[in-house]
DNA sequence: AGAAATACCCGTACGC
DNA sequence: TGCGTACGGGTATTTC
């Protein structure tokens, strides 16, 4: 479940308590969890460099070590959490990383979705992402032409990290919602003040998880609030905030979406 | 080529 | 109680 706002508000959870810390010893309980290297090179390699500081790309956590870039992918229900040496390892804690100052970090992940790379190159694993959906750089214009380059249904491309980077099921619901967009319309049918309310959906919803530190739902990810201010999603037979209507829920590309069929008028294309 | 569908990885929660 | 199934992110594979 940890989409854009949930990864962001771990990395600033996180940055201050882990700057500066060397790691002493890893202890790598289920190596499955590792994407790119085997069990003896990952600790081997990773072992005494220090942590410099905490970034965020897409979906993805990135730890600048001395040497080397750790990224972290957490997926359905991986978190991150620093613990005292004191306390003792949970259930399904997957990489204890053991710092200086008698702390260690945890990565614990209840379904094992979760993918950790070791990498020098972070291009490697982050090259073909798309655009970050915060950034200056993103502007309705450049949302547009991406739009009208594809022939594809909103949902499934608002999802495909390679377009835009962040978004996951929740979070485009919502924009979707926001921009008064169906999720069946397809990309290329959208003209400029379509795009433009689509933008603003993004930028808001994005925006408004961070402020309230993400969403937290059931066993995924906890500390945030926004879930109690979903629109739509997770509504399904109850009454869209914006005009009463009954959210409606429905499957798209395997994926449960939710939209209010008052505001979200689906339309030809 | 590119869009769309399917399988896969997993544990949990839920319905029957 | 216990079994089957849906869920969900993202990649890989297959189909159209």
């Amino acid at each position: 479940m940890p989409e854009l706002p949930e990864v962001q508000t771990i990395s600033r959870r996180l940055a201050p308590l882990l700057s500066g810390r060397r790691i002493l010893s890893v202890d790598l309980l289920w190596p499955r969890s590792l994407a790119n290297l085997s069990e003896m090179d990952f600790v081997q390699r990773l072992t005494g460099q220090s942590i410099l500081h905490l970034s965020r790309r897409g979906k993805f956590l990135q730890m600048h070590m001395t040497d080397d870039y750790l990224l972290f992918h957490l997926r359905m229900s991986g978190d991150l959490l620093v613990r005292d040496e004191s306390q003792h390892q949970e259930t399904h804690d997957r990489l204890l990383l053991h710092l200086t100052r008698d702390q260690y970090l945890a990565f614990n992940d209840t379904r094992k979705f979760g993918r950790i790379w070791l990498t020098s190159d972070p291009q490697d694993v982050l090259g073909n992402l798309g655009p970050e959906p915060l950034e200056k750089d993103f502007t309705p214009q450049v949302l547009q032409q991406r739009l009208a380059a594809r022939h594809r249904q909103l949902k499934p491309l608002l999802l495909d990290q390679t377009f835009l980077a962040g978004l996951g099921n929740i979070y485009t619901d919502e924009a979707l919602h926001i921009a008064r967009l169906h999720p069946l319309r397809q990309s290329d049918s959208l003209d400029a003040t379509d795009a433009e309310r689509l933008w603003r959906g993004i930028r808001q919803v994005l925006r408004d998880g961070l402020l309230r530190n993400g969403a937290s739902i059931d066993w995924a990810y906890r500390g945030g609030q926004f879930q109690n201010h979903f629109r739509v999603y997770g509504r399904e037979g109850q009454a869209c905030p914006v005009c009463g209507s009954i959210i409606k829920k429905l499957k798209v590309g395997q994926r449960g979406t939710h939209f209010c069929p008052g505001c979200q008028v689906e339309r030809e294309g």
